[in-house]
RNA sequence: GGGCUCUUAGCUCAGUUGGUAGAGCGCUUCGUUUACACCGAAGAUGUCAGAGGUUCGAGUCCUCUAGGGCCCACCA
């Protein structure tokens, strides 16, 4: 072997990563092994409709940081991929392709358009596997699956029925957040909320008065409510009287009575529009009273409006207030009246509230069976503040809406083709229904003995953004299904974020390619960029310097062996005698080694990826290169360092390269199979190692 | 309206159970000694936002103030 041809200057990560990972999947190595204890992680699935971005490679990273630390402990380590066909999310970005190429999905069959959107998402799926491998992950690619897959689907089903059959899902009509723009409705968790500012319309209806944001969807109210206490209008409760409304028409009202109104606001009445607000719809619920439709799934005027029908709500605001101030029915306008106003999440537009039939999942047996779960301690949060946050959540959940009226994705029909309540309904399963079911879903693909050897797993690692939408609904499904937690832990990370802190975006063009970066300074560069000097759940700037600072590590790591393998002389490492602590400075890096373990191992049992790394690079730069490795050259008679010290050099660097392995796996691996020349008796993967404890 | 969180070296951030402040990058000076210039040696830089409290001892616990950020919320 000579050293400039097989031990070059400088470790270049793409000469060894793709060959490296190869050697690992090859070997069956990412399978489980042996007889220890079963540590399972799931991973989140990756939406199958593009590249993977930062968050991706920080989920590769921190889950197969633990996988690869539980391997080397001896654990039965269980690492599933997953993809996601994404639902809503895959069918928005296949429509902005469509429209890309002049096309829309309203010239396409829903069939062709399954189809089509099927090939991009497999296509994209494969794409995304292989950036997963790319960033080193160690999943087990025998139990990889996806939302589509037969099995997985089938399970989908199955819940349903299961569901179904004992009243936990029913068909409900009542009020919806629909977002016209995607002419689809949502769950209560796909709104968002922003103040704004909007003239707050006070509206003469005869001698009452009622205060109003949305005069555009008083053409079908029939109906004054007041406060039953209040004194102002006890007179007109139970009466009715004909006034005139924005049309020019004139209209009987009647005047009732709710304990739902605040006689403090506005002027303490408003008249109901039950089909167009989820309060209104409640009052007219309880009065049962008619609910006339105003707004069209289109977003515009029905005919009711006269001659407003056809315009789009938000343009029709303004021209009704005018007509109703010519009419003389405005009594004033609050220009300054700030309210919250629900928007679609993807598309920020106003959501408009609609009475329209979807399936809901009766949560509350299933919130409250995960409340008790959480309060028992049966899922450990990291950080634990997040512990509460769910807690709050779950005690204030409302049904969930879980379907969607869509062409992409899981269809509801087919679950019960028998049942014309189910067998007759086009619309499509929210994602978020069948990936509330993955880690049963994906442990039971592989069949019923893994279901028993590692559910619940071990840890459920993923972005602090999905508590809800995610995390929540798998506890509340697994303990449904299962009887159990589908997760013993659960690790919130933070959004990874630009070398300022400022949140990546397309429009602010600082968005930065984990495929690029891993091309550019190898994987375990961007791995310990994205870990160190970060913590749970906190948000983590991503600076460029931080992954040059990973490159220099790796290259400092095999410059380590290579000054150590020069030590060697040739000889077997079977030739150097049992390192003993001969010198203070023996005895105080071999101390510095025992520390090292002991500390790594704590810091990553307790989810601390960035101080365990800290260790990591303190003992292998400081301790070891710094003051060992110089010592040991001025200790140099002639030009051989006695052989005690190499042996010593050759424990510290193997024990260095385990405790890094889990961060940095590739250049570890690679310096591992150069050093195997020495080690005839160890032949094999550094992977497969077992992890050094103190 | 409710809740959470942050304010630590020039910059971006760590700091597990309370025990005389850390990393990376940057900066100053020096060094091309055959592991590495993707390097080494030496060095400078912080009343840990402010005020008060608990404690033998607080960046670390409590209260308040100021200024950021985030999440939740069917106030017509």
């Amino acid at each position: 072997m000579s050293l400039e041809t097989d031990f070059p200057k400088a470790y270049v990560a793409s000469e060894h990563e793709s060959r490296l990972y190869e050697m690992w999947e090859s070997s069956g190595v990412f399978k489980p092994q042996g007889e220890g204890a079963p540590w399972s992680l799931v991973m989140p699935p990756f939406n199958a409709n593009g590249n993977l971005h930062m968050g991706h490679a920080l989920v590769c990273t921190l889950e197969d940081i633990m996988a690869r630390y539980h391997r080397m402990k001896g654990d039965r380590t269980l690492m599933i991929m997953g993809t996601d066909h994404a639902g809503f999310e895959t069918q928005i970005v296949f429509e902005k392709k469509l429209v890309k190429e002049g096309r829309s999905r309203f010239q396409m069959t829903q069939e062709q358009f399954r189809e089509e959107t099927l090939a991009f998402t497999m296509a994209n799926k494969q794409n995304i596997e292989g950036q997963v491998r790319m960033m080193g992950t160690s999943a087990d690619w025998d139990t990889n699956r996806f939302t589509l897959d037969p099995k997985v689907v089938e399970r989908v089903y199955r819940t349903f029925r299961k569901m179904y059959n004992e009243g936990l899902i029913y068909r409900g009509n009542r009020i919806v957040h629909y977002s016209v723009k995607y002419r689809t409705a949502y769950s209560d968790i796909e709104v968002l909320h922003e103040d704004r500012n909007d003239p707050l319309y006070y509206i003469k209806y005869g001698p009452i008065t009622i205060a109003t944001v949305r005069p555009e969807t008083k053409f079908g109210d029939k109906t004054i409510v007041v406060h039953p206490e209040d004194e102002r209008y006890k007179e007109f409760v139970g009466k009715s009287y004909k006034v005139m409304i924005a049309t020019g028409e004139e209209v009987e009202m009647n005047v009732i009575a709710d304990e739902a109104i605040k006689p403090e606001f506005g002027t303490g009445a408003m008249t109901i529009t039950p089909a167009h607000d989820p309060i209104d719809f409640e009052i007219a619920e309880r009065h049962n009273l008619p609910m006339t439709p105003v707004i069209g799934l289109d977003g515009k005027l029905l005919p009711i409006a006269g001659e407003f029908a056809g315009l789009k709500a938000a343009e029709a605001r303004k021209l009704i207030a005018a007509r109703l101030q010519e009419l003389g029915l405005i009594e004033k306008v609050d220009e300054s009246y700030i309210h919250s106003v629900a928007l679609c999440y993807k598309s920020l537009q106003p959501i408009e509230p609609m009475l329209m039939p979807q399936w809901y999942v009766k949560v509350r047996p299933l919130a409250d069976r995960a409340i008790e779960s959480i309060e028992k301690g049966e899922v450990v949060y990291y950080p634990e503040g997040y512990k509460r946050i769910q807690l709050d959540w779950l005690k204030g959940l409302r049904d969930w809406n879980i379907s969607r009226q869509i062409w992409w994705g899981i269809p509801i029909k087919d679950a019960m083709p028998e049942n014309p309540e189910v067998a007759n309904d086009p619309d499509i399963f929210d994602t978020w229904f069948s990936s509330a079911q993955w880690p049963v879903a994906v442990l039971e693909a592989m069949g019923e003995q893994y279901l028993q050897e590692f559910y619940p797993t071990t840890v459920m690692e993923t972005g602090r953004d999905l508590i809800f939408s995610w995390v929540t609904r798998m506890l509340m499904m697994g303990l449904y299904l299962r009887d159990e937690v589908p997760f013993k832990n659960v690790y919130f990370h933070g959004m990874v974020n630009d070398s300022q802190g400022k949140k990546m975006s397309k429009s602010k063009g600082n968005v930065v390619s984990p495929v690029e970066l891993s091309a550019k300074y190898g994987t375990d560069a961007l791995r310990f960029g994205l870990i160190i000097g970060s913590a749970a759940a906190g948000d983590l700037p991503l600076p460029e310097e931080k992954i040059v600072g990973g490159r220099n590590f790796a290259n400092k790591l095999w410059n380590i062996a290579r000054f150590v393998t020069m030590q060697l002389n040739g000889r077997n490492f079977h030739d150097l005698p049992s390192p003993v602590a001969v010198t203070d400075f023996d005895e105080t890096i071999l101390a510095q080694l025992e520390s090292a373990e002991a500390e790594v191992s704590n810091h990553l049992e307790n989810y601390r990826f960035a101080q365990a790394l800290q260790q990591v690079q303190g003992l292998a730069w400081q301790y070891f290169a710094d003051i060992y490795l110089e010592g040991a050259k001025n200790q140099k008679e002639g030009d051989q360092v006695d052989d005690n010290t190499v042996a010593i050099l050759f424990k510290v660097l193997t024990s260095t390269l385990k405790l890094a392995h889990p961060f940095i796996p590739f250049v570890t691996e690679a310096i591992w199979q150069q050093l195997s020349d020495y080690i005839p008796e160890q032949k094999g993967m550094l992977i497969a190692e077992r992890w050094p404890s103190a």
